[in-house]
DNA sequence: ATAAATAAAGACAAGTATATCCTTTTATCT
DNA sequence: AGATAAAAGGATATACTTGTCTTTATTTAT
């Protein structure tokens, strides 16, 4: 369904969401750590977070790290996906074709049709701080564990 | 969304259910060509397709090619997509969770469940045949062109 | 039986995604 | 200013996917 990396991005993302703050910004090794993901990997992923789409901030230095403004925590989780270049599954043909259209069908066009777009709506209305919220619910995170709300 | 094996495979399989027969065989060459697809790439999945789930029959020599049974018509797209291993799809959580489930959900969980559902019903309840059956209706199955029905 | 056609199988090449490490830059704190 | 902590950036390694080529096995036709 998605790469690592769009997977390893979005965890990211609701994590820092959840337990990150302008005054409690959150390291890579936290970060990594608490979604159960390859640390250095996950920092290539934290930087098209912050570098390409403006998703997550981030300050170097002591007592930096990552954080979400709040501008960020109402992007749509799409954004999330554009930043690491994953959102075709939002916006690609199922079977690959690149002339697949409305006028122009593959045989599968229309039992998706709706599929893809409530997928699109998932990934366009549900925002970022939506999810954290969720998650403060006690919805997992990582593996095997809970976030626990402090 | 899905690989391009997956995608060639679905594209192979449709097209032999709409040109194929018993006494109509079509070579990998003709195939490769018609579904715009890598042919040593195609022909390679074409054995998975074979052999691991019988999803397509086959045979070699003279005359030889692949074509589908009328059982096999009848089996739904999901088969393609298990032949290849690349069922995740319907089967693995969005955040990439191990643990997701509906007792311990991952964030996303509840805006995915619908769509989950469908996606599954759409690849089990959807057979080869009625794919084929779109294609020559005039969907694409290859890009820039329409499978003309003979 | 032999030749020819065709898929199957195996070996390899190229490309992309994933993962790790090392160096550099930047910010903070003393 | 200097030391330190943290992300950013670059280089490399590993694994997996995609793609190609060659050889082998099998079937059919002559």
């Amino acid at each position: 369904m998605l790469s690592k990396s769009a997977e390893y991005a979005l965890r990211a993302t609701i994590y820092i969401a959840l337990k990150g703050s302008v005054d409690n910004k959150l390291g890579i090794d936290e970060i990594a750590t608490a979604i159960d993901s390859p640390q250095y990997f996950t920092a290539k992923i934290m930087q098209l977070l912050t570098k390409n789409n403006r998703v997550v901030s981030s300050v170097r230095g002591p007592n930096g790290g990552f954080y979400l403004t709040d501008a960020a925590r109402k992007l749509p989780v799409r954004a999330v996906l554009e930043a690491v270049g994953e959102d075709g599954i939002i916006t690609k043909c199922v079977l690959g074709l690149k002339e697949c259209s409305e006028s122009r069908p593959c045989p599968m066009h229309e039992q998706y049709r709706s599929i893809k777009v409530q997928l699109k709506q998932m990934f366009e209305k549900t925002t970022i701080q939506s999810l954290a919220e969720e998650t403060g619910k006690g919805k997992l995170v990582i593996n095997n564990r809970l976030v626990k709300k402090k």
